[in-house]
RNA sequence: GCCCCCUUGGCGGAAUUGGCAGACGCACGGGACUUAAAAUCCCGAGACUUAACAGUCGUCCCGGUUCGAGUCCGGGAGGGGGCACCA
């Protein structure tokens, strides 16, 4: 008997698949199609357990759809612009296209040594000019139906390094590598405009059902729709109004005060007469553009002496700050302050020293008895201290503002959304180049269609700071496309989630001279099953959602929405390992002592172990998978991926668990050996009849069966996993039993049908292995060919069910009964047991429930 | 700060969605095979009480709804994630 030898094996069947064009997808119209896909990879270099785990389930799914009659398409590529190639470059001294493609390439033969069932043929990366040169197109497209424009907008500056900072990258408000002071910065930027779609956007959530719930409402409160008013204060002794907008509009009798955001232009016009002023705003700029850096910052004010009228009391003068807190992209960039039913206002009122008035009070409250302490009151009730607004709810409150203000011509009722415009400006060289042309006198004029593709410069270096195509000596110099004088190129490129906007539509057609060649377009979108992290559950798969209806807008697809089912799957995490120094150290440099102590096995120093982790270089808390497939094969590794952990949440790596992985494909190729020698050749005809044993193992096999599919359907495969283990178990203790007579009660028959269930059941998960036993079985043809095994619904169900029996709710006895007896009988049943005989004694019962075939409840 | 998610044996988790809590796996203990080890196979196991039969408790905590709650509702604790230039 042979040991089953994982590498051998696996580049086996990876050969044979290749040679058969076995994933190759071609539109069939008379075959139902099914379109999986996993989030394609950044090209790092190594594949790391996350792309294991995720391309190991949309594996699953592809296969699965396949064995069921699908026609499917499965397609990898390469999301491969980005920073890391530029720090690479500036690290190493390598280009970023060099690094880039040997990424690639390494990267390639990683995933292939997993043995996926991808349609390589349709493989691209989105720094292929190919590829570029028709998202140059498409942005054309967007450009001359006025989804793309520019403005100035506000930036993270790294005055040293010359370029503009991620959030990520300001660390306490200085640049991760320069480590100078990072300034903002207004620079003229290309936008998308998402806001055209927001309330499409939000609505058509509402039909995304196979999307998770956690997702629809994340990208739901990302774009942030809120109903309130904007308002207009007029400043006194002043030719000047402030307009702010403000979902409380029931709280105005409780406003104390006006705050401007440091950006509001009315802050610039102030700050321009007062140096006081233009300090403040300064300092307010050092904290960082985040959302979270402003909320979190210390609430700080300035008072500009200016004081704004009460729109509804003349006698009551509101003083106009300048506040930290007030962002200039929501809304109208001021606010009115509320502090008793707002927090922020609240601590901005306390350190100021301005006036709290509650001007909604709980119900049942007497407002001369309500106050404000250190804590707003933001829950519901009814309005006091507002004149006529006095005894109202807050939504009839805010209705009455609203309709006053309109009335006065001050105001209005306005819905505002959270979501902003789409910066898509990137002062990087690595990114696919904007096709426009600077010209003195015509603008900011598009390049020619017949132009394209604007490739990027290869004779680039990254000695120096700031963009490469800035400094270029020759790059940027081209003819206006309009006047045909000299001008310049633009020199910002695309943010590359521009480039995961579309990638999916463009694997529909990889070859096209169009951006997509609508029939195939047509035929496979949208994407059926879209599987990856939850980390891109906002900014990837909005912008994707709006990009699709920007480029159907210019008529180059038919969908609107481009992923019908998506699933987020959890990530892989490890222990995290540091020694005294607090440097950070891989699992492979941490062994056990005599002692049992972790310590560095170079210097023998301690080590201490932190929480689990996400895997990250940082950390170094890696597994690489490329020795985990090196030692123990892609089907262990696969096969642990989708078990024990349910596919939404957290793994953690352990080595026991790849371990037992292992053992499991032993344990069946070792099934698969024993019986193959022993089973009737297959495709006979079933028997008429079966004995108890082979019944029994029928009833195993096709509940497995069920099971096992609707794990995968409701992509749970950890509880198919179980339930593969479980037949397995079944074949197992079968193999130990006496088998004489087997044949006359069709056990041979059963026996090979389990097996070959099992084999078909697994080949989703190891399909290595599952060909390998699928030809040991005396099966022709590829298992991947192969039709998934139907269930037998009549094999299904019991004859006899167990019941529980409780007494007053709590579980005394079970009864053995036939299934789907009277309620009477099964009543009756219960109540003749000796335990419940003995319970009940003299006293009544008062009721008994009967749940059929699960339990009944006797109350006494 | 705001928003979201999670919490079940020593561990990962299962539970047909309100009906026998702990499937399956890992780790552990005992046994078989072996000269021995590895591998493999078999058996055991939530906690507590008990010699045993058996009983009590038990799904983060407190309360509620229900004949019946891991599952539904209210309140709380702990852990994690996202917050617009990482991809």
């Amino acid at each position: 008997m042979a040991r089953y030898n994982a590498k051998t094996t696996e580049a086996k069947w990876q050969a044979a698949w290749k040679a058969a064009r076995t994933f190759e997808a071609v539109e069939d119209p008379d075959k139902p199609k099914y379109y999986v896909l996993e989030m394609f990879p950044y090209p790092s270099g190594r594949i790391h357990m996350g792309h294991v785990r995720n391309y190991a389930m949309g594996d699953v799914v592809a296969r699965y759809k396949r064995a069921r009659g699908f026609n499917v398409l499965h397609p990898m590529g390469w999301d491969a612009f980005g920073l890391p190639a530029e720090n690479a470059a500036l690290e190493k001294q390598i280009h970023p296209a060099k690094w880039t493609y040997e990424n690639i390439a390494n990267m390639r033969s990683q995933l292939q040594a997993m043995g996926l069932s991808l349609d390589w043929s349709r493989e691209f990366a989105t720094c292929d000019v190919e590829y570029y040169r028709h998202q140059q197109k498409l942005f054309l497209d967007l450009l001359d139906s006025d989804m793309a424009y520019r403005r100035e907008s506000w930036v993270n500056w790294d005055p040293a390094e010359q370029t503009v900072l991620a959030n990520e990258q300001v660390i306490d408000g200085r640049g991760w590598r320069s480590g100078e002071p990072v300034e903002r910065r207004q620079l003229w930027q290309w936008f998308f405009r998402i806001t055209a779609f927001e309330d499409e956007l939000l609505d058509a959530l509402g039909d995304l059902e196979r999307w998770p719930d956690k997702v629809r409402l994340m990208q739901a409160n990302w774009i942030g729709r809120s109903e309130g008013a904007r308002l207009r204060f007029a400043v006194k002794h002043q030719d000047l109004e402030i307009e702010v907008f403000t979902t409380r509009p029931d709280t105005i009798f409780g406003a104390s005060f006006l705050a401007l955001s440091p950006d509001h232009p009315e802050t610039a016009a102030l700050a321009a007469d007062n140096p006081e002023i233009a300090a403040f705003v300064t300092e307010c700029r050092r904290q960082g553009t985040s959302e979270e850096a402003v909320e979190k910052a210390e609430k700080l004010g300035f008072d500009t002496g200016l004081r704004a009228r009460h729109p509804f009391s003349d006698d009551v003068e509101l003083p106009v700050y300048i506040a930290n807190f007030v962002l200039i992209g929501y809304g109208t960039g001021a606010i009115f302050g509320c502090p008793a039913h707002d927090q922020r206002d609240l601590d901005f009122a306390r350190k100021y020293g301005l006036a709290v008035q509650p001007v909604v009070v709980p119900k049942g409250t007497e407002a001369s008895e309500f106050a404000v302490g250190t804590e707003a009151y933001t829950g519901p009730g009814l309005l006091a201290n507002s004149e006529f607004l006095d005894g109202m709810s807050m939504e009839d409150a805010m209705g009455e503002v609203a309709r006053r203000a309109e009335e006065g011509n001050f105001g209005t009722q306005e819905v505002m959304y959270r979501l902003r415009d789409w910066g898509v400006s990137r002062q990087r060289y690595w990114g696919c180049p904007i096709p426009v042309v600077h010209c003195d006198d015509c603008g900011v004029v598009p390049v020619h269609e017949a132009d394209l593709p604007i490739t990027l410069p290869d004779d680039v270096t990254f000695d120096r700071p700031g963009n490469p195509l800035d400094r270029h000596p020759t790059w940027g110099a081209t003819d206006c496309p309009v006047c045909g004088k000299s001008a310049r190129r633009e020199t910002d490129t695309f943010d590359t989630f521009v480039d995961s906007s579309w990638y999916f539509a463009r694997f529909c057609s990889p070859h096209a001279d169009r951006p997509l060649d609508k029939a195939a377009v047509d035929y496979w979108l949208p994407v059926d099953q879209y599987i990856g992290g939850v980390e891109h559950a906002i900014l990837h798969l909005l912008y994707a959602r709006f990009y699709t209806r920007a480029i159907q807008k210019c008529g180059h697809l038919a969908v609107s929405e481009p992923f019908a089912g998506l699933f987020t799957q959890g990530m892989v995490c490890h222990e995290t390992y540091r020694d005294d120094d607090g440097n950070w150290l891989e699992p492979t440099e941490v062994s056990r002592n005599d002692t049992g102590q972790l310590v560095r096995m170079d210097n023998s120093a301690a080590v201490t172990t932190g929480r689990s982790e996400k895997m990250s270089k940082s950390r170094k808390n890696v597994i690489d998978p490329e020795d985990i497939i090196e030692r123990y094969g892609a089907d262990t590794a696969r096969w642990f991926m989708l078990s024990d952990s349910p596919p939404e949440r957290d793994l953690e790596w352990t080595d026991g668990g790849i371990e037992g992985a292992w053992r499991f494909t032993g344990r069946i190729w070792r099934i698969i050996e024993e019986a193959a020698v022993e089973l009737p050749p297959p495709g006979l005809a079933m028997p008429d009849h079966f004995g108890d044993r082979a019944l029994a193992l029928r009833r195993i096999t096709h509940q497995a069966i069920a099971a096992v599919t609707d794990g995968i359907e409701r992509f749970q495969f950890n509880v198919s996993v179980a339930r593969l283990y479980e037949i397995a178990n079944a074949l197992g203790s079968l193999e130990a039993e006496d088998q004489s007579g087997k044949d006359a009660a069709g056990e041979g028959w059963a026996r090979r049908e389990a097996i070959e269930s099992l084999v078909v059941m697994i080949g989703p998960m190891m399909p290595h292995l599952a060909e390998e036993a699928w030809q040991a079985l005396g099966r022709s043809g590829l298992l991947a060919d192969a039709p998934w095994p139907t269930v037998d619904a009549s094999l299904l169900v019991e004859d006899i069910v167990t019941i529980a029996v409780q007494l007053n709710g709590k579980i005394r006895a079970t009864l053995e009964i036939e299934r789907d007896q009277a309620e009477g009988d099964v009543r009756d049943a219960a109540l003749a047991l000796d335990k419940v005989k003995a319970a009940v004694a003299d006293k009544t019962v008062r009721r008994v429930i009967v749940v059929p075939n699960r339990i009944v409840n006797v109350v006494i």
